[in-house]
DNA sequence: TAACTTAGTTGACAAAACACACTAAGCTGT
DNA sequence: ACAGCTTAGTGTGTTTTGTCAACTAAGTTA
């Protein structure tokens, strides 16, 4: 570090106008991108194409690009939008790993997000430096087999966090599409759980927070009663229960 | 960027063995540490004693020490013990903070710690650029006056934070000394809430989670009956109620 | 049009929360 | 010594809430 001067090594940084010129650890975003699938939870998981881990299994992520991204939500989108298409997801900040020796480039730091979709709007692409992406189920706290980086202990995370969401919030619609029977939504609850629930009981938990709202008009068929379709209203933030579902 | 050769701007960026040669952002921890006081619920700041923001209240914070910090939580450990010089606090993660304008040096990034202590443990130090530290009281979601960068954003997401915790976790513990009585235990719950609790009801939840033990022999004294001393269990991870307080 | 399927509602019973009154155990002043 | 005060800690009846199962509704199929 003592090969150039001081003013020269804030350009470098990018730091003209800074009174800190402290090394920077490496910084990323990854993503946990879950979706319900008949095989259940699914996690979208990318196959590095350059090192280090090269050809191992990792969470989708990139660098931030400090002259294009706004904000650490926009680079999250990006990355997302990159690798599935999809321009307006629920995204969730989960938290933020760092350490010394996750990365063996150096001292790294990474911000994960998750993202929950439904399967019906994803177009997998890949490229850069992910040469293959693929849905990968849910077994217990992670995917089968190891992941890059420290991946297999920030996977777990964002499932805990999914998990402990399901059992009092609203979060579990937007792993639905647009338009969704209360059925639909039930059973999407039910997987999540792994239990059954009481469909009375479930019908008054969703009234009582009010976050959804029929679509007049339509409905939709089997070989029955058809159901009242609904989706999120509006402006929804996820709404908590004060009880568990 | 282009004045120097790849090799060169890897060696400055500390990357000898990378591929990755991206302006990073910069990287700091910011703390908010809440203290129970006859004040009520209060947050320590410390005015900054540098560019930017010179002069301005902000949250205690400094850059992460990539040859001395081993991880993020690390971090959070030195900048509060350097400031309030208690060694084993409760800690925990509340989120990231980064975006391209929030500091005038460049794109920046935030990571967020909230500690909780109880104000006898405390002796308040300032130094390095930071000229004075001092208690805040919170008022409704912030604090009186302006904050440097975006931390007035910041400690409203750890209040809330703090606050919905509260309802549902045992998380107040870490507010009060190690030996504490029921009564107290409650009427940190009661400040935090603004409302009074029924003796009884409390006392059930705090049964139902068993995250609490009687110390054995010693009382606390007014002019009265005098109350059982408990302690947190050794190995206690924050409980959470499967109901409200 | 009877039998079947899934949608959506109602109501009786059981369990839990709530409010409040009660007992317990110390101190203080006369 | 003991009445009266204060805070600790427990018990109980009422009301609210959750649970479970049966019921009605509205379509399809043969």
């Amino acid at each position: 570090m003592k090969l150039y001067t001081k003013a020269k090594r804030r350009y470098i940084y990018g730091m003209e106008n800074s009174e800190n010129s402290y090394p920077r650890p490496i910084v990323s975003v990854d993503l946990a991108i879950f979706a319900l699938t008949a095989a259940g939870l699914e996690v979208l998981l990318a196959q590095r194409g350059a090192r280090p881990f090269e050809g191992d299994w990792a969470l989708p992520g990139g660098w931030i690009h400090v002259d294009e991204d706004d904000d650490l939500e926009a680079a999250a989108r990006r990355v997302l939008n990159l690798k599935t298409g999809i321009v307006a997801p629920y995204l969730e900040q989960v938290g933020v790993s760092g350490d010394a020796k996750r990365d063996p480039r150096g001292w790294s730091l990474s911000v994960t997000y998750m993202a929950l979709i439904s399967p019906d709007d994803v177009t997998l692409r890949h490229g850069g430096n992910m040469t293959e992406a693929a849905w990968r189920p849910i077994i217990a706290d992670g995917v089968d087999g190891p992941l890059a980086f420290d991946h297999a202990a920030i996977l777990k995370t964002a499932i805990t966090r999914l998990r402990s969401k399901v059992e009092y919030s609203t979060l579990p619609v937007h792993l639905l599409p647009h338009a969704f029977t209360l059925s639909e939504l039930q059973m999407v609850y039910e997987r999540l759980l792994g239990r059954s629930l009481d469909k009375s009981a479930f019908r008054k938990r969703i009234a009582e927070v009010d976050f959804i709202e029929p679509i007049e008009g339509e409905m939709r068929r089997a070989s029955n009663r058809p159901a009242q379709l609904y989706r999120l209203k509006q402006v929804h933030a996820t709404v908590f229960f004060d009880r568990t579902i």
